[in-house]
DNA sequence: CTATAAGATGACAGCGCTGACATTCTGATG
DNA sequence: CATCAGAATGTCAGCGCTGTCATCTTATAG
């Protein structure tokens, strides 16, 4: 269909086809009227360059890789979705890969994939940015990366993340308005950045608020519905029970609110729950679920972005977005009405 | 990484290039002695043919395209399995690409991605399936392209679905051999082949047990959570109320939940619900969810190996799979327990 | 007004593969 | 055993682009 090559702009526009490759890739030293003489025929004549010869002569792919072992179809479809975004305005292609970050044969599976696709850098989401032997791998053989929402985001490797702290603060605050004092708390699985930021921030608004943190309040989960519902029953059969749970994850929160339907206590009336990620289950459960919603997608385009200013040679200037998670207040919680 | 090219495998199996990229290319009029040294000399050098220069030279992306408006993300993310199976086993590329079957410059985007990514041929999955601009702008581009779910499945286009009537019929008899005898039946958006499906079958397995159809059962719904709420208040407002409903898919059975809950109707005891798809939500909803377990992974590995079909010029042999939608009991189905 | 370096542009090979065509081999036939 | 069709294999240009290096142009200093 698109069969306008190089040459048919550099015909057109009086100039060799090196001249036009240089206006297409952003290259410098080319004098600006010049480029706006071939940029001009490029859009006249619609002109794309042909992807394959570009990555032959030049040996790049022009394609990122997204590896993800995640169960949350949610979180996967929104973290395409931006790293589509920042491919598309690139030039860039992308290869989804779903792994399974506990397989013995993922190493193996993943050279076969980089080896066909032969993808300039990929980026990586939890739990395989804590996979030591994946990020050797790719350290060896010089295949750049990016990391979302690593455990260590001290290291100087690229990576984004959202301040799961301050979300988490926020929404424990907005429990502790209402008058709860007693909240308790669900952990997340330890390999997720996200369990220990908001662990933190569930500590730091109730210190700010003097309220005394109680061990016996915080239990272990593991991002799945069942540890929800199993944490949630540990709690309410404390003898002092508390008045709301904080669970780490919105699949957690729905477990909660399993729970309390069993034990017959009423969600918002007897037991406020809140959530985090806002995913789809959020609005779909009854009562709808107060949480926190995570920028996903606007973190993977950040983090598509980032591997894009690595992977080109002469990169166009742009900012990276600051994201932030925020509190969505719905049913779940509310004062206590006894 | 891979540096190993045709012509070094070439060199050691002592033959051409050109013998090599027979083999590679699965093309007929190579003797088995050759084709079998040549194709040990490739698995020991680990040889991988580089797509940019198959694509160049043939002048064929090796990729699909996988286009859809769909909100679940569930089905989005098996959707893509399915497809990606497909394509790794033969050696293709895929293009994933989110649409909105609404917007005006859907055509224009999607012209402007095939122009760029030059994909041999795309997959759609409904509603796109439906959309006469875009089959006619593949049509006129002889783009091969495969249909999954159409309304019309006796078109002449390859198409792959699944038989959601059968599958609606069982769950309906399941109801019915709880003993329910007032069903109630919520439509699913009218442009999905799904929707007319599950209704017939509905009404095939009342024909098939004497009960009289009662149109006062039927209501509309859209697919979407709000209007499986909306459907079921309608329907257990009625003089003689439903005492099970089948919501032609899960988000709408999880909208009969909650309107259950708030008109303190007890699922299943007072009413039993039945939804279709067995997306996550089904399994975290208190009760737990009935439901029909689509396929659509295995649906998509269907249509992914149909579309290569097409597109390979010496195509491996493969079968397509029979596919089934069947039928997952859980705790929202059971009998009247007055 | 010339020398000189830096800036701009062009020429051209070649990336790794496949298509078209040429050549060689094979076995069946009389 | 020569003949010949068809099967098997080889030769080679060229897909559309970019890297390298050569050449030409311009600005600046002396």
């Amino acid at each position: 269909m698109n069969k306008v090559t190089m040459q048919d702009v550099a015909d057109l526009a009086g100039v060799s086809s090196k001249t036009v490759s240089r206006v297409v890739n952003n290259e410098p030293k080319v004098r600006s009227d010049t480029r706006e003489k071939v940029q001009k025929i490029i859009n006249e004549l619609n002109f794309q360059p042909n992807k394959s010869a570009q990555s032959l002569a030049a040996d790049r792919s022009l394609l990122m890789g997204l590896l993800y072992d995640n169960p949350s179809s949610a979180y996967i479809t929104q973290l395409q979705a931006g790293v589509l975004a920042a491919c598309n305005s690139h030039g860039y292609g992308l290869v989804i890969h779903p792994c399974d970050n506990e397989d013995d044969a993922l190493l193996s599976n993943l050279q076969l994939l980089l080896a066909s696709s032969r993808m300039d850098g990929v980026i990586l989401t939890p739990p395989l940015t804590e996979n030591k032997v994946l990020l050797d791998y790719l350290d060896v053989n010089n295949i750049p990366f990016v990391l979302i929402s690593p455990l260590d985001q001290e290291q100087s490797t690229p990576l984004v993340y959202t301040d799961d702290t301050l979300a988490a603060k926020q929404s424990v605050q907005h429990l502790i308005d209402f008058g709860h004092k007693r909240i308790g708390f669900i952990l997340g699985a330890r390999q997720r950045s996200g369990s220990e930021m908001r662990f933190l921030g569930y500590k730091e608004a109730l210190a700010e608020n003097n309220i005394a943190f109680d061990n016996a309040l915080v239990v272990d989960g593991d991002f799945t519905f069942e540890s929800g519902e199993l944490a949630a029953q540990q709690l309410l059969r404390l003898d002092q029970p508390p008045t709301a749970i904080f669970a780490s994850n919105d699949y957690m929160a729905a477990g909660v609110m399993k729970a309390a339907i069993h034990l017959r206590i009423s969600v918002p009336y007897e037991l406020s729950v809140c959530g985090f990620d806002d995913l789809p289950v959020a609005r779909y459960l009854t009562p709808t679920l107060t949480t926190v919603q995570h920028p996903v997608s606007l973190l993977a385009e950040n983090a598509g972005k980032l591997l894009i200013k690595q992977l080109k040679k002469y990169a166009d200037e742009f900012e990276l977005e600051e994201v932030h998670a925020e509190l969505v207040v719905r049913e779940s919680t509310g004062p206590l009405k006894v």
